[in-house]
DNA sequence: AGATTACAGTGACCTAAGTCACCGTAGTTA
DNA sequence: TAACTACGGTGACTTAGGTCACTGTAATCT
């Protein structure tokens, strides 16, 4: 399949929005890169020259704080535009959002320089744009909510009910490690509370993933 | 004076890098509106029918938790917009951002039927409304790492710092309760973790006010 | 002036959650 | 098969920070 035939079905699987000259414009300035499972796609702080639309795979956005400690904030699907790449953040800052490949993941490039004619003359960008930010935001706001107003137990609960949903299985492959490193709390203290959830009849524990039954 | 001209003023010195005809639609189409001191500027949840530009006083945002307990994010002073009005969120949430007029307030709200308008025609506009996602998101996110990361004497610091900053004064004219509300914590704590600032000579404590002097 | 209210200080106590140390076991490698 | 590594479980301990109870005192009200 040529890259044009590519990229027209992506487009059209994933933006049915976009109008048909739209489709075109993107067709014919993007470009598809792919990155293999564990790879960086950005860190804030270092310059954005493109637009990034996500069409493959499974990418993880947290927070790495000063002392490199991590804190997961949301997961970009495909279908998805990252909000930063779009708002092309420059300024260096002691901590910084990651973007990681948590599967081959493969996304379309936009160069920024094209994002001006495209806010202007396509209407369905536009909205798409704004959508994404709106989305975000309310990500962040809810990702406020819970560091400030929840303890650790409801935490746990959320994270897991958002692996349900995000990845839309209960069998969720992941290490109490993980859960504790994307929580920014310690293994032992996930595994207390894991073991508490088992007992109320919430999650069936196992090796290496677990089930989410609620 | 009249509506026009002072509407002229405010748009010559908060907005300066607006263009003339941006500057006339905005005369004619937006409305000066005061709010009050403890007035509510919006909760989310509720629609949104105009874009606000601050053009004077000071507003705070906050979120609101389930139990009615609060936790500041960031002012809004003159020159900036609301960016969760531009957004215009309509979902019905549990929890809410607050917007409360903190001095007399005057804004200028724009319907938002114009904003696709706007956005398509005025470069210098579209510039502003990107810069303001841009500073909210990471201000969002500033939000986020002193919460996930940090311990509450430091969160201490970083907000009298941010006071000072923002209000542009080293007396901080706040009681430790409202401190304690805005980080969500409790007065006695914050009493506790203010005298050891103040024997570290970093503030020195008043009834109802404090210096801040590092 | 006396009473009331808001603000701040402080000791005693409690609890969630982080840390340390150690163990068992499944899976993998040599 | 033996050794090693990653993952998970658990008891003991520590600590930051929240809660309770009470005090003093400045400011305000009647």
């Amino acid at each position: 399949m040529s890259k044009e035939n590519e990229l027209q079905n992506y487009l059209n699987n994933l933006f049915p929005s976009f109008e048909l000259p739209l489709k075109n414009i993107l067709i014919e300035n993007g470009i598809l890169k792919d990155f293999s499972t564990g790879e960086m796609l950005m860190k804030t702080g270092q310059n954005m020259r493109s637009t990034v639309l996500i069409v493959e795979g499974l990418v993880k956005l947290y927070r790495e704080g000063e002392d490199g400690n991590e804190f997961f904030m949301y997961y970009l699907q495909p279908g998805n535009a990252c909000a930063l790449s779009m708002i092309c953040a420059t300024r260096q800052e002691t901590s910084q959002v990651m973007a990681k490949a948590i599967e081959p993941t493969k996304v379309l490039m936009i160069p920024i320089s094209l994002m001006d004619t495209l806010m202007k003359d396509y209407k369905t960008w536009y909205y798409f744009v704004l959508e994404t930010y709106r989305n975000r935001f309310e990500e962040l706001l809810t990702v406020i909510d819970n560091i400030a107003f929840k303890s650790m137990d409801e935490r746990l609960e959320f994270y897991l009910d958002k692996q349900y949903r995000d990845l839309n299985t209960r069998a969720l492959q992941i290490t109490h490690a993980e859960i504790a490193n994307d929580l920014n709390s310690s293994r032992e203290v996930i595994s207390r509370l894991l073991k508490k959830m088992e007992q109320r009849g919430e999650v069936i524990l196992h090796r290496n993933y677990l089930q989410y039954l609620k």
